[in-house]
DNA sequence: AGCATGCCTTACTCGCCAGTAAACAACCCC
DNA sequence: GGGGTTGTTTACTGGCGAGTAAGGCATGCT
């Protein structure tokens, strides 16, 4: 790793602060600003080379020549490689919970309401967050850390059993076995992060909207 | 890792051969195939090892441990590390490929014989070798290993395409994008590793069956 | 100017683990 | 009972990569 002072190393200090120096005002919080985006940077990289290349096949010197610096660099925005996994889930997680409360509130019936939830998540699962989190295994984290996880994958699929249920309870879902399909559900939208690439011929959406068509008939009651 | 001579190190050589000393009858057969059977306990104890805690978190001293033996033992029935992942991918697909066989002679629609193979997979992926091969990234083995990989589950895949394209042919299953469904129906399949534990309270047949339930119903053409 | 403060760098340490060398023990057949 | 063979052990090497220490360089305040 013999690298001359050639390379325009970017970043060798932003040339002048976002507000420009005109303003005294403190820009204190000008730069936490920008030490908040610089980190979210880092995890966006992390999260992209995971996904690429994998966790346990990905250093730290990889995310960081990713970003142009260097490992320590890393190391001044998270704690830990494991640290910046869980950032890295925590991401996605995030993207897919919006999915849930943009659809929850909507007035419609409970099959409805599951299937824009469902919609949602595969969206989200194509985005580099969503498809580095469900790569991710509790086992590559700490207790600490794989509880917590856990914990965020269980608030998902109680999530998914109650808007089946609610289904169930208005009509608009037969009657099936809760557990079993929520669990196929998510299986058929986790499982696009397994073959989805970025260049897809389809837009996420038409993805979603093809994928759960199955899902759809199959939950819609007898005769609709 | 200071271990005197105590415990009582299981398999200090076979007391004697199956065949009992009796028997003059050329014995280097009888060898080979106890080498073979060591062989596929090897690669048992890694798929389980493999499975429970990760490959990237499994060392082969693990492997070796939890058969009593030493790690260079382990070398002497594989080449690498990463044989024995590939070894393990291939006992997975090798049941599932015995669930297309045993389902693609049925003399049934297409629809059923779809189900029928989806079952026999959905049961396979909740034995030791299914659920492991589930779980292998290819980005975990060299190019050329990756490559034999990824054949084999385009094999998969291209299998269950060709069995919706026979059922949309014959009438049971209803106009759908097929290479969609597959996704679907690989992703709901293949989650089971995700979430099944061998003490589960349901046994694979019935999880099976109640998981299928829905793509039973949404496959299906309307009104049937 | 000159001190303080972040930020980023080069240059390490240290543990883990895949893979290997060589010795050692049991078996087999003559 | 020796010599070959096979299976297993103890004891190593070598490299990779997570994490750290310490210095340097720009900015910015006074």
């Amino acid at each position: 790793m013999k690298t001359p002072p050639a390379q325009p190393r970017l970043a060798p200090r932003r040339p002048r602060p976002t507000t420009a120096g005109s303003s005294p005002w403190g820009n204190a919080e000008d730069r936490a600003r920008e030490r908040e985006l610089k980190r979210e940077a880092v995890i966006l990289a992390a999260a992209r080379a995971f996904r690429d290349r994998g966790y346990h096949n990905t250093s730290l010197d990889d995310v960081a020549a990713a970003l142009n610096v260097t490992k320590p660099t890393v190391y001044s925005y998270v704690r830990s490689k494991e640290e910046l996994l869980f950032e890295c889930f925590r991401a996605g997680v995030e993207t897919i919970r919006a999915a849930f409360l943009r659809a929850e509130g909507l007035d419609a019936s409970g099959r409805e309401r599951l299937l824009a939830v469902a919609h949602g998540y595969a969206v989200a699962i194509t985005s580099e967050f969503g498809s580095c989190m469900v790569r991710i295994e509790d086992q590559d984290l700490s207790p600490a850390m794989s509880e917590k996880i856990k914990a965020m994958k269980s608030e998902i699929d109680q999530s998914l059993r109650r808007l089946i249920r609610e289904g169930v309870a208005d009509g608009s879902i037969r009657s099936c076995d809760v557990k079993m399909t929520a669990f196929a559900l998510a299986g058929a939208l986790n499982w696009i992060a397994h073959w989805h690439r970025a260049d897809d011929s389809l837009l996420p959406d038409e993805i979603a909207t093809r994928l759960l068509d199955v899902f759809d008939l199959g939950l819609a009651p007898r005769g609709v």
